[in-house]
DNA sequence: CGAAATCTTGATTGAATTCAATCTAAGTGG
DNA sequence: CCACTTAGATTGAATTCAATCAAGATTTCG
């Protein structure tokens, strides 16, 4: 649904514990697993919502389009990330594979038939439509009333803090990052050589899907964070 | 939540109708109805969540700040739209009355004891949210790939829609719109002038609150649609 | 009416885009 | 293994769209 899933890891274990759910409903079945190769489109924008999806391995980036080819990708979907779950019986996106990446898929009527019977599972859905609620306000004040540095700083952030760790290898290339933050790619790439001059990080290998030290002060710095009261 | 929830005249008379809900459950209560002047907040960020609200007259807007005081409005709340609902249980933006406006407040706690009761009402707590979640989505497009022009022609598409009619008086500032489109005010109203010189609106008083009278063919040409397949 | 707020318009600046030229890494095939 | 190609990334220079700065115009309100 154009937004992410962290995987949350506080979730209790269950049946459905591996997709993220608290229920304890056996209404999910019709597992299976696919890989997509790199590129590839896992689904298409209108097209009907068959299935659910986690990521196994890989990355998957979902995005919107305009008529001339204006591309603003919503969100980025990690490892143990579900996506595709919509309410309609239609994706509002396009899901592609950035790299060769490997699925579980959920059959959508599972879901659709518990739906009037099972409330836990029910809540489930809330919270994960309330999760990509949120990451898409906050994607909102980003793309709105922050500056290229402070976009680029902010991804990095996130990945960062999706991955757990501040060494992180970005599977997605500059045009994709530069089509999440609503820049273009030259102006990602400036943004990183002005953040590696600042300090805020260092590339450990020079070759081109880098793996990058974050230093998160530095970054908290460059990054606008959200007003608090 | 950020987003907000159009008058959708298709849903079941109810109980709940006014709300927006299709659950004939009896558990809403604790109405109460209450003024807001010009420019007084509803809720801030991060308050916690103790009601939720239905616009009865006059419009909200809902924001996000960065720490230097840059705002971003997530979305407008005009009349008979509902606000405010958050799955848990802090806001996660600030809402406040563009104008003097009236609102119905119900307690929260009444959607929580019932939540793991009534199927029905969770699905349309599901579908509140859903709706929320896809106007986010295509706010991301705008703000992330939209010219000045087309994200002034898109708002007006937007406001002449939610109301029913090409013939618009917007209650909100050059300001407020101009933080919904994350643009400057000087940008707006340069963009309507463009906008009135290529015959897409015309102003029927020219006070400054004025009426727009939109012309949609020519407003969908300066807007850049969505991609559809 | 006068004062304050809001809006429009003009002139200028500036951040990001666009255009263009390397540069680097990763294939490919002889 | 090395020349060659290709895709992706970086950097530089020029351009452009929107922001900023500034002045009026219009509306609202006390």
């Amino acid at each position: 649904m154009f937004v992410s899933i962290t995987n949350d890891r506080s979730l209790h274990p269950s049946t459905l514990g591996d997709l993220g759910l608290t229920s304890t409903s056996n209404a999910v079945i019709n597992l299976s697993e696919f890989t997509y190769k790199k590129g590839t489109e896992v689904f298409g924008e209108n097209e009907p919502a068959e299935y659910v999806y986690q990521v196994k391995t890989g990355a998957i980036r979902s995005y919107k389009l305009l008529a001339d080819g204006r591309r603003q990708i919503g969100a980025f979907h990690l490892v143990g990330d579900v996506f595709g779950f919509e309410n309609a019986g239609v994706h509002r996106f396009t899901a592609e594979a950035v790299v060769e990446t490997t699925a579980r898929l959920f059959k959508r009527q599972s879901f659709e038939g518990m739906a009037t019977t099972d409330a836990l599972l029910l809540c489930d859905l809330i919270r994960l439509t309330t999760r990509n609620l949120k990451h898409a306000e906050n994607h909102l004040l980003l793309l709105g009333r922050k500056t290229a540095v402070e976009k680029v700083a902010a991804f990095l952030v996130e990945m960062g803090e999706r991955n757990g760790t501040d060494n992180i290898a970005l599977p997605m290339s500059r045009r994709d990052i530069a089509d999440y933050l609503g820049l273009r790619l030259e102006t990602v790439a400036r943004a990183l050589t002005q953040l590696k001059k600042a300090g805020a990080l260092s590339f450990t290998h020079r070759n081109h899907r880098e793996i990058i030290l974050l230093n998160r002060e530095a970054l908290a710095r460059l990054d606008q964070e959200d007003f608090v009261t």
